[in-house]
DNA sequence: GATATAATGTGAAAAAAATCACAAAAGGAA
DNA sequence: TTCCTTTTGTGATTTTTTTCACATTATATC
């Protein structure tokens, strides 16, 4: 299996979504259809759908149920993955409430936080634990993946203490920057940088 | 003033971070520590830098401040940026309470909902209007960007609105794949994508 | 003062991603 | 049947991004 490069990975999961919110009863779709929506170049389109091992018909387009099973087998929907989140503030409680989540596999198990009045509670039917049952939760259901949605200052005392108890994931919502060892990995989901990122495209800012 | 790519704001923010909450209170920064938190390569930090205008010294780094200001320049968090929430579920309300926003220059003025026991409420200071205020106020304040997180099945049917009222750059956390004419533009904030990008990175996934 | 070292800044090269361009096939129309 | 149109699949090309390599310089050490 060839390794997709995160945009790759992006536009697959945005042809999904076309195809399980936008284009519903519809038999087929064509790279032009895909490409207009999304504003994308026909032709990616169709080496997006190539990768995925998926055959058009020429002048057919692509059989939308083909199209969409072959991007969930490929970017892995069907599998079954868990994960824990590291904090129930805002975002921890609007990740857990997520329910999409589970159309594409990912299990949320529970959440873990330190305030006294939020242990114990349920969200979504996710307990939310104490930090102290941390250590024990992880090595007793083997996660290596977490999502940290902690404030700043607490963020790499915690990431310490996640890496100590064997987690190889780290999908940060915090902004601060995370010291970790080789072989962890950090993907920094920086609400901030996304603004930027849309708006530095905005007319006044494309002064040339 | 040249373009920046996605990626290149993206590596900024995230320098800016490291300046903002990890080396406080130190006086310079090498490339090499920066590459090192970031695990990229050291030349391509020293580019991302001269984009910014910024001039280190031989053996000595970057003075911080310098080029934390530097950077808030490139990327214009001076500037002030109004924008509007459309929907005031668990994204929404999130999002309004996420503090940090002002640091940025990102000012969040109000939400929008169709729920009636929402409007009326507050929430971090901040408003929450019937979607009937929308074309009124959009006009008046002369709003081009706005935050959509709002059910899909509702998406398009808002978004058509948002266009017709005059909004050009919709930064969408709804699954659904908008239909906009050429002149408006979506940026699709994907939490699948981003947790599938992270994901197929785990071991287990790169079987090559 | 000479030498060693740790940095920057940046051209050149390599790798990756996007776009172009077009042959080939399938269906519909004349 | 023949011709026209639509659409795929994919090599070739172009553009963008990343990495490499190294001359240069400031500081510290001997």
């Amino acid at each position: 299996m060839v390794n997709l490069s995160g945009k790759v990975i992006h536009r697959l999961t945005l042809y999904h979504c076309i195809l399980k919110y936008t284009l519903i009863n519809q038999e087929r779709v064509s790279s032009f259809e895909i490409a207009d929506l999304l504003k994308l170049d026909d032709s990616q389109v169709r080496k997006d759908i190539a990768l995925c091992d998926v055959l058009g018909q020429k002048k057919q387009g692509y059989a939308t149920e083909d199209l969409k099973r072959a991007i969930e087998k490929k970017l892995g929907f069907q599998e079954r993955k868990d994960v824990f989140i590291i904090g129930a503030g805002h975002l921890g409680m609007a990740l857990a409430n997520y329910t999409d989540f589970k159309d594409y596999g990912i299990d949320i198990l529970c959440l873990f936080d330190n305030d006294p009045k939020k242990i114990g509670q349920e969200i979504n039917g996710k307990k939310i634990f104490s930090l102290e049952k941390l250590a024990d939760l992880i090595s007793r259901v083997n996660i290596k993946n977490v999502i940290l949605a902690v404030p700043p200052d607490q963020a790499q005392i915690i990431t310490d203490r996640l890496v100590q108890y064997g987690v190889q994931f780290i999908w940060t919502f915090t902004p601060s920057v995370l010291k970790v060892p080789q072989h962890v990995t950090v993907y920094y989901e920086n609400i901030i940088s996304s603004f930027m990122q849309m708006y530095r495209k905005t007319p006044e800012n494309i002064t040339a």
